[in-house]
DNA sequence: TGTTATACTAGTAATATAGTAGGAAAAGAG
DNA sequence: CTCTTTTCCTACTATATTACTAGTATAACA
């Protein structure tokens, strides 16, 4: 289950994507704008500076912006910044894959296969999929 | 992610299948087998016979038996009887799936997708092809 | 009546979740 | 040089979840 810190990135990364335009855009108009507390938000955001995906600049008219173009981003390695591993059991999550039960265990290649359909779903999507999406939503929800 | 509930829910269907032939299993007998703690799986069956993925049987030679053949039973099913949801978000969780930011929520349809692509994956896989994996590894376990 | 098994309820240590709080440091504006 | 605005960093906390353990009741058979 993904928590509030792989859907806040997620949301925080769009925001910034829709924003950017006018230059550095700050927690504080995003956390107005997605309405989720400026303080959690800070971790979040600091989760994706250091793994790249965000670059930050400080004082005065500073914020966050892209690191890349919104093509550039599997959703994936956005939640897997923010939520540190999407293995869906945790014989799954480190590197080498070490169970003291691999050679008996009777269900391995069943999560082993689920984990493979959740990393092909997630990276399969891109940033700049979900942020023409939320353009289009914006539009309308101005047209009412 | 799923948590040793749901693991040990599917190791006990698959355990149960395998002995079953010698009349009801016992948890005494699965939880030796499958190295789990006889109590902790008690809950875990009692979850599994309240969806009536399980038959019990009280009393001496009593224990568990599978209330259908392997073929007719999702891993879906029994992963769901013991987590209670495999939705990766929370507002994908209820039956409605109702959320406050649904008209304007950017993720929503992302969400729904991964949500698709989870229960197919869960559903598509059936007891008996865990079943028949499981006598395989045993075998060849045995031939060392 | 004793043994073996499930059924049910309660408790508990450790960890994760979803924040809050406070201050330091950088950068520009006046 | 100082004030304001921003990110950056660390610590704290209430609540919930996880992964059990423990004890007792109940059923069934020998």
């Amino acid at each position: 289950m993904i928590s509030t810190k792989g859907r806040y990135a997620l949301r925080l990364m769009i925001d910034v994507a829709l924003y950017e335009a006018n230059g550095y855009v700050s927690l504080k108009d995003s956390s107005n704008r997605e309405n989720i507390s400026i303080k959690y938000l800070e971790q979040v955001a600091s989760l994706l500076t250091k793994s790249n995906l965000l670059l930050s600049y400080r004082g005065n008219n500073g914020g966050y912006k892209l690191a890349r173009k919104p093509r550039e981003y599997k959703v994936g390695e956005i939640l897997r910044a923010a939520e540190g591993s999407l293995a869906p059991v945790a014989c799954l999550q480190c590197e080498n894959n070490y169970c003291d039960r691999k050679d008996t265990c009777t269900t391995l290649e069943f999560w082993q296969g689920f984990n493979e359909v959740i990393n092909n779903y997630v990276d399969n999507t891109t940033l700049e999929d979900l942020v023409d999406k939320a353009k289009k939503k914006l539009e309308n929800n101005y047209s009412i």
